[in-house]
This record gives structure tokens, sequence and C-alpha cells, in this order.
DNA sequence: TATTGTTATACTCTATAACTATA
DNA sequence: TATAGTTATAGAGTATAACAATA
């Protein structure tokens, strides 16, 4: 028998306990939710959140290399070397020459663009879905309290 | 060399462009954070977020299956044998004969529970540490606005 | 027939450390 | 000496599918 994987956040007649009074739970049962609607969006499309986040910085930041693209992202160097390869093979981004030749300037490739294009759509899409309880307003605020969050 | 590994949410001079509207990127962006700090907290304990989470559901839920805590934590039976595979073999939880002869119950023992205890101190000082920028008003605010992220 | 716990297996993600070529 | 990219490797986490015992 096949056992579909899902998270629900609260299930009935369990006790969450202290839980329910950790911001830190709070954010990881919301991140949960939304992961799983990512992966159902971009069902058959071979993009997770963090190759999406990669495409974008390096739309937005040409000529980045990969040791700044992993530090943005907060992963080993060697992880990033796995997804620009991946996405070299794909034809979406491109390691150019740059002046210190130790090191490549990743750029997007035409197709690169315009398939980030279709990606951005999607992900769009799919954000609204998930914040849809929200309206603007309490959208911005949410987003406002999460950045107290992080450490400046 | 050694590239020591840290998430910094928002680094000067990189262009984030849509992930800094998205809700679900400004999510992820503070659980990145929230587990480093978490990961900091616990340096040492063999914990994680998961497996606190399972300690306090069954602590709160006592005598509470494999498959149903599987349920709760949204991952697959097969996970939740290695979970309770380690918690046994610390002695901070036993499996029990339940009425029906296919499934356990689950229970803390003694040292589980005191263990927990203790986890449970760390964890809150962590996540008072971490949302340490906010006042209790907003506190709960972002749970409550986080809590209209996670389908019902 | 269906369910529970289990096992075997595979896949992804990730960090570490060593290597090379450049600087 | 230090840095950028690469590789090899290992560990964690996870899902899937099949199995035995039990319902």
């Amino acid at each position: 028998m096949t056992q579909r994987i899902h998270f629900n956040a609260r299930i009935e007649g369990v006790e969450y306990d202290v839980l329910d009074e950790l911001v830190g739970y709070a954010v990881r049962r919301a991140q949960l939710s939304i992961y799983e609607d990512f992966a159902a969006t971009m069902d058959g499309e071979e993009i997770t959140p963090q190759r999406f986040s990669s495409l974008v910085i390096v739309e937005n930041n040409p000529g980045i290399s990969q040791t700044r693209l992993a530090e943005v992202m907060g992963i080993a160097r060697s992880g990033v070397v796995a997804i620009i390869d991946g996405f070299e093979e794909k034809g979406l981004i491109e390691r150019q020459a740059s002046g210190d030749r130790r090191s490549y300037s990743l750029l997007l490739t035409k197709a690169g663009a315009r398939q980030l294009k279709r990606y951005k759509q999607a992900v769009k899409e799919h954000d609204e879905r998930i914040s849809a309880a929200l309206n603007q307003a309490e959208k911005k605020q949410l987003c406002a309290l999460l950045r107290k969050l992080c450490p400046p």
C-alpha cells in the first residue's frame, strides 16, 4: 500500500503543548506547508526553492562567482558546483571567463532567462495561493516581522 | 582551508529581486536563520527540531502509535522507526504493547521526561533569542499570521 | 483485505577535506 | 600563502515498495 506523505500543520485531537508557543515552530510549520505547495506547483519541473533562488540571484547579479553565490545561499561551494552543473546541462546558465582565471562569471543564457520568466510566473501564483488568507497589509506585516527574525 | 557555512539572510550589494516580495521566501529565510541558531544552541546534543518535536508529541500524547506520529510530523512511517530507535537506544522513549498487537504505544521514560525538560528549557531560550527583536504582541501577531499560511 | 511496524534501497542535500590552477 | 572551482566521500533525511504479523 502506498502512503501519501503530507504535512498537516495541526491535527485534530493531537496535543502540541509548547510547540504552539514557539515562534520557531510556527515558522517551521508554515515552511513545511509552503514547501509542499511549491513542490505540487512545480510537479514535473526540475526546480526547487533553492534552485529557483539561485536562478534569480544569477539573473539579478550577472557575473556573480560561484563562491559568492554559495555565500548568498548559505551553502558550501561544492553544493553550488552541482547546482550550476545541472543548469549548464539544461542550457540555462553559462560559466563565462572572468578577469580572475580562477573563477567564473555566472550568467543566465537566453533560454535561461525565458525559463526563469516562466518559473517566476508559476512561483508568484504559488505564493499568492499560499498567502491567499492574507490581505496586502497583512502580507507586508508578516514579511516585516519575519525580517526581524533574521540577524542583521 | 575550512569554509564555515552560514546563512546570511541579506548580503550587502546583492540584488534579491522578486525574492524580496515572496512570502514563501521570507519564511524560508527566517527558517534558515532559526535553524542555524537552533543547531548552535544544541551543539553537542543529539537533537534536531524534528526530534525535539517528536519528544514533545509523545510526552503530550502518551501511547501514540508510530503511524500516528508519522502523520503528525508529516513524514513516512519508516522515518519514525529510525527516530524512535534512536530514542529507545538512549532510553528516552519506550515502545509498550498496545491493545492492537500490530502497534506500539509510545511513551516517554522517566529519563526521557527529565531530558525533555532540559531540552525544552534550552529551546525556549533559543526561541526567545531568535525572536528578541519582537515584543509579545508582535510575537502573537507573527504566529497568527503564520497560522493563516497553513491550510486548515 | 487492510493496517502496523519493519527492512532494504535509492535519492537528494549537504559538509568536509583534499586537490589543481591560479593569484 | 591564499583563493576559486572541483572532486571524492560520508552522513543525514527522506520516500518507496515489499514483507510478516495481526486485524
